[in-house]
DNA sequence: CTGAAAGCGCTAACAG
DNA sequence: CTGTTAGCGCTTTCAG
């Protein structure tokens, strides 16, 4: 490895001066920097940023945490977030947490050891108070994690009121939500959603409780209509729920949407390769990923911590399960 | 931040001793021991990386190379690689390559410079040279780059072959094979397996290249489909491209097992969630990216280089589409 | 404009 | 058994 004494040596100069023109501050003549970059050319330097690091005391890495990156609907978040990373120089350190705070915490003090600058955190919302003490920039994507934290996420709960309005509309009169799992807050919002609309309409209604599995959406779905054979519409949490509660149907003899309709949420490209194709509340999955990252780097480069929230809309896809 | 510095202090000791107990290296006696675990303990003291890894020339960072993500193959892989790296003390860097060596190249430079372990690679197999000269350990997952490079892969021409006979056997007789982007190991290795069977059963056959892209599968078999309107098989590359050919079936009025059978490869979650449930080459993916995970930290570890191909089998997972 | 030197936090000889 | 010290590679005062 050639070193930036190397470079010194080859370009007799001292080291300072090196330092001076690779990182253009302060002065160096003119023949010294031509002597320098030419050195660095031929000894084909490169600065280590590890030593870097130790001075500066950052790294140049964002870490990037999500439950489970297996899961369709966060490629496209992780992606977004790595593609501006990518353009502003950093890196992205990649941390599936399964949704347990013990992981999480274990990554962060590893992520801490090595000087990461910041931390987009997809987290569920438990343990809030604790992240403020991280002392660390972050920003929440997807989920709230509290009022002192940037945010990014999506108006789930207008979008659910959306999803249920649209099967009401449809003539459905006893719809079942299939709700995503307690304490993950975008979950809690689509069923409030949900409830509001339900209440307004004056419809009936009944709630079970998924994890966002499609195995378990599946059998959830069949106990659901074992005990209730009258609905005719169902608002999936998710649109791997919906899947899942498609199959159900299948398997139960119903058509979709003849019997009974179905809605989904997020808008993963699954929808369109289910047959028959997934009626879904379309979040701005990538550009929620960007402007998540984008919030952190000018957090992390302007120490601009305006604990601002950035909702953005959703758009209701109508396809053919309704 | 708290230092070595400070503990040696509060513990009245020196900064070797300390790194002793920290290190379990060298001596250090039971009394020396319990006052610096002390003071760790009071200082809530937590050992730099940085300055380790400027010291040792290691990160534990891993960096893992992938072409996008958002591709539903991936994610699996990426969370295995990325299970067995926490389990050994290792973090991820994640990289998205868009199979542009630039970007690879890029990426490379940046982890060298922050002294990265060691790299799992899914490229293209077209540098295939280049990367030998990286001099650093590398395990190629998924494709196969170089025998000198130790390789994580599916077999994949003995599942196409598999795939084909089946096709065969159900009773089709002029098969299409939707092939994956030229040049990348895999979709060359399925599309050679296909050849073979078709050659050795003297069935009818076209082949028409994809890029693993939804819409393009769908484009591509309705050409398909109007070129040719007696195929009755369809061997794709991959499932996404499956789900692709399917939905051009459909649009073009066809049913699926009845008039044209279908057969996927990869054995995606996908699979059970489309309707009729898709016949797949399934490959054992979490499996993979393990075994890539492992070999990669015992080379880094052990220094073992022996460069071996694991190749792992691969099984028909027989569902609807045939 | 330039170089010597201190130091980022930690490790590992090497003398005690 | 323990402390002193010289780096790891880079940046930045601070005197020239």
């Amino acid at each position: 490895m050639t070193t930036i004494k190397d470079v010194a040596k080859y370009a007799e100069v001292s080291v300072a001066t090196v330092s001076r023109v690779l990182n253009d501050r302060g002065y160096a003549s003119a023949e010294a920097r031509r002597r320098v970059l030419d050195a660095i050319e031929k000894l084909n330097y490169q600065p280590n940023s590890v030593a870097r690091s130790l001075y500066h005391k950052t790294s140049g890495m964002i870490g990037l945490f999500m439950p489970d990156i297996t899961n369709p609907f966060f490629p496209e978040l992780a992606r977004a977030v790595e593609d501006v990373a990518l353009e502003s120089g950093y890196t992205v350190v990649f941390c599936n947490t399964d949704e347990e705070e013990a992981k999480e915490k274990r990554y962060f003090d590893a992520l801490k050891q090595k000087y990461v600058d910041g931390i987009i955190l997809t987290a569920s919302s438990q343990s809030a108070s604790d992240y403020a003490q991280w002392d660390m920039p972050i920003v929440a994507l997807d989920r709230v994690i509290g009022k002192h934290i940037p945010t990014v996420a999506s108006d789930n709960k207008n979008g659910a009121r959306q999803a249920t309005i649209h099967l009401a509309e449809r003539g459905c009169s006893f719809i079942a939500h299939l709700k995503g799992p307690a304490g993950v807050r975008p979950a809690d919002d689509r069923a409030a959603g949900f409830e509001e609309v339900i209440e307004e309409k004056g419809l009936r209604s009944v709630v079970v409780q998924t994890n966002f599995s499609i195995k378990q959406a599946e059998k959830e779905t069949m106990k659901l209509l074992a005990d209730h054979p009258d609905i005719d519409g169902i608002f999936a949490a998710s649109d791997v729920t919906a899947a899942g509660a498609m199959q159900a149907l299948a398997q139960s003899g119903r058509s979709v949407p003849g019997d009974v309709k179905v809605i989904g949420f997020d808008g993963i490209p699954l929808c369109n390769m289910l047959v028959p194709s997934l009626t879904t509340v379309q979040q701005s999955i990538y550009q929620m990923g960007e402007k998540a990252a984008q919030l952190l780097i000018q957090q992390i480069e302007h120490g601009e911590s305006e604990s601002c929230e950035h909702i953005f809309p959703v758009s209701l896809i109508i396809r053919e399960t309704t």
